[in-house]
DNA sequence: ATCCTGTCTGGACAAGTGTCCAGTTTCGGT
DNA sequence: ACCGAAACTGGACACTTGTCCAGACAGGAT
């Protein structure tokens, strides 16, 4: 009875909620997680391995990921969110715009390829963990489309949510497609630019390739 | 030195080059699976349990099998391939066919939600056969596409190529957000017609809402 | 009827995953 | 300097997964 293991809620939020103590080896085990995965790959990693280079005993490590997927899950979040929001010529065409933001997002996603492998599988995951994120994460990308969808000159009228969605959509498949090997991550840019091109070819009239 | 247990090929195709017996162990192999899933659903599913509903013994299972993933591949395949061509109708635009088109294949996807949701963390796996299924599926995907993008009276000129991409890369965008619980299969039809519109509204002239 | 080939069985096995708990360490407050 | 609460440790545990092998069994050819 002299323990409370569980910071804050049991199987919850990594980063709310924790004292200075629990934020520092909260931030261990993420910076192991990623040394880890470029050093082994996502098939080898283990929590195990995680705490082991984290300096940390495994039992730890559990109270702070639920599972290797909830790792995987955090550390895309956090690596997809910190970025600085792009900004856009001001002469750029919807398509062109859109098409930078596919580009931008692509090329973020690539710079930790064993990362991209490996948050695919793990965000179809049923932990609750991993479900807030989800949820995260699907929000970041809806919010760079729609910010790229945009007109500078009015950028207080909302974008067709249809054409949003269908933009979501197709960044979506190309993660699936890629993270099934179907193509590589340095094709999914060009694909991801020609269906953009397309999306909005009925809709845009001045830069469409 | 007396036995050779695997079939034909060490972990391949489960349904070439097998002798009556092997087909017909394989073919109960697969409709337990089917009945297991449906009845367990695809978290509680385990090859073992397959196997005793198939009344063969866990050995045998496991030289068909090579895993969970690889049942799930097969038997989405299976069903997914399994269907008459849909026909169209004549003076259908389009738009309308290719609507039609996903919304056939995502009933024939709803006909069995468990599949549905098994199918789609597994084919992110890197077994070979899983890797062999998923271009049997990817190839379905593209050319039920492609059949409904023909014009009727025309059926010999290739669709554009961009157009059929971004076709696919939604239907697996939807899939997937699907199978992550953003949306329920049976919204999944309603964003996939939404996004055929779109798509379509910068070629096809007589028939997108 | 017998043999031979190949399929199937039963059970043991190693490896990995997440849980649990009793005990130790750390650190802030008094 | 001490005390108590909270974090961490080490190790055992139950469970699942896929592999392996020696032997039992069936079915067709001779």
């Amino acid at each position: 009875m002299s323990t409370s293991q569980a910071p804050a809620a049991a199987t919850s939020a990594l980063r709310q909620g924790l004292n200075s103590r629990q934020a520092e080896t909260a931030r261990k085990l993420m910076e192991a997680g990623l040394e880890e995965l470029r050093a082994v790959g996502h098939e080898a990693l283990t929590v195990r391995t995680v705490a082991q280079r984290a300096g940390v005993s495994p039992a730890t490590a559990y109270t702070y990921l639920a599972s290797k997927n909830h790792l995987f899950a955090e550390l895309f979040a956090e690596h997809i969110t910190d970025e600085e929001p792009a900004t856009y010529d001001a002469g750029a065409s919807t398509t062109q715009r859109v098409q930078q933001a596919a580009r931008d997002l692509v090329a973020r996603i690539v710079e930790e390829p064993e990362l991209a492998a490996a948050v695919t599988p793990a965000l179809l995951g049923a932990d609750p963990d991993v479900a807030r994120l989800r949820l995260r994460i699907g929000a970041e990308f809806v919010g760079r489309y729609d910010a790229a969808l945009r007109d500078p000159a009015r950028p207080e009228v909302n974008p067709d949510p249809a054409v949003l969605d269908t933009l979501v959509l197709t960044l979506s498949g190309a993660l699936l497609q890629a993270g099934m090997g179907i193509f590589s991550y340095d094709q999914m840019s060009e694909r991801l630019v020609a269906a953009v091109a397309v999306i909005l070819a009925g809709t845009d009239r001045n830069g469409s390739a």
